[in-house]
DNA sequence: ATGTCTTTGTGAACGCGTGCACAAAGATTG
DNA sequence: CAATCTTTGTGCACGCGTTCACAAAGACAT
């Protein structure tokens, strides 16, 4: 998992746990895709094996919108993707502005997946005046001058901070003040924001170096197992029958 | 939080509690600004603010690589970095290869926070023959066709996938039928990997769906406290809420 | 040396999330 | 209608992670 919470004591949001929540979208993509295809129902197991998670753990998350199932058939994919949807508030159109039109903020401009699950790209705000005005996805650039008046005049509550490190808590309070509520942040900095403010960050470069942190004990074990293994040994192992490393 | 672990039971790594290793980078960023100013010691409670954290969540966490403070001083500022750069396995360099050279990728491939960080981006791929040879980020596009030669000469051993969905999952079995152990995906896909291959997934869209979420909870409380709508009779009933509607 | 003051390291309690295992519920068949 | 079969929904137990609270350890002053 790339992101997480920031702090914030794990509010269980109107009896929903917050692990449940962060993994709705994930159902809700498996869902469209069995939706795409026309399938009517699906059962907890095959919806569990597509999203990837203990068929268990579904149907207790599940529980927690309410009785959907029907014992012996399984879920009615329909119903479930409207459910799911207005669980999420997904029913609605969320305006999301982009802070910080570098390379990172152009891609996410560019990304699909926003428009696609009930958002909208409202503006892109650049601090750069030489950006000012420069199409990007088919959207000019506008100036950090005027965030204030596009946060208001397009109803923004979601923001989105792809600045670099330095300029980002700046960026955060303004959004804050202007009245967003949520924020999603690139940049690699802690955030500091008043109570009320939701703030989820994704940071390429830790999540690296936790993959790296595995790698390492991986690359240790197999040291200490084995001797020297050649890579050409490791290829073969797919689908390792036996369960885990042993301790 | 953006990205979050793809199942396996939660491994604890040679002692050390996976929560913890994801703190572990967090805390290395707050630490390397502090030896930039050539602070020399710092305190959990000084150190845990820095990093948004709880400094008894800190302290606990630093017990697990050993007793590195000194009780009435703090923590030593180089020594920590040193510590955790080693524990994260950051003191040596990874290659990385970056497959899938679209917005996203040439994004991911201009992005500073790797080079400072013990990774090296050692090749980009990209499955379009009209990208070969084009330079990003100083570095030529490479073709699909040489990924496992590439993976092999470099000895690479993480890899990030930036391919649209429908590609992911068959890079990812050349990846790991390459050699390579762990990656980063980008893709909005659940991808099956063998046992030992490590997985983190990074997905844009499922954040802010959780963002949207809590928004729509923060609008339907505030409705209520108003005098709108009663907060309990609102939704709590299971077996077909007010606002369902019949497949 | 002795006492005081600061800060670490950790024992213990608690709460959340997970997964097992099964009873209840409905479909389906004879 | 009764019997059987499938699949949901959930009670329960367990383990991980978080937080509190405090004793132990060292720095520093007298």
């Amino acid at each position: 998992m790339a992101t997480g919470r920031t702090h914030r004591p794990a509010t269980r949001s109107r009896g929903i746990p917050e692990a449940t929540v962060a993994r709705l979208p994930l159902y809700l993509r498996a869902l469209t895709a069995l939706s795409e295809r026309s399938v009517p129902t699906v059962s907890s197991e095959e919806l569990a094996a597509a999203a990837g998670v203990n068929s268990a753990k579904l149907r207790k998350d599940f529980s927690y919108l309410g009785s959907y199932g029907t014992r012996g058939v399984g879920y009615d994919v329909e119903y479930l993707v409207y459910q799911i949807s207005r669980e999420l508030g997904l029913t609605q159109d969320w305006p999301v502005v982009i802070v910080g039109i570098g390379n990172l903020g152009a891609a996410l401009a560019n990304y699909g997946g926003f428009a696609s699950r009930g958002f909208r790209v409202a503006a892109l705000i650049d601090a750069d005046p030489a950006m000012a005005g420069k199409p990007v996805a088919g959207m000019p650039v506008q100036h950090t001058d005027d965030l204030e008046r596009i946060i208001e005049d397009n109803g923004v509550s979601i923001g989105v901070i792809a600045t670099p490190a330095g300029a980002a808590q700046q960026v955060c309070e303004r959004l804050v003040a202007a009245g967003v509520t949520s924020i999603l942040n690139f940049a690699p900095t802690v955030l500091s924001v008043p109570d009320g403010v939701d703030v989820r960050k994704v940071d390429l470069s830790i999540e690296l170096q936790i993959l790296a942190f595995h790698e390492q004990r991986k690359a240790g074990e197999e040291a200490a197992a084995d001797g020297v293994v050649p890579p050409v040994a490791a290829k073969q192992q797919r689908k390792g029958p036996d369960g885990d490393v042993p301790p």
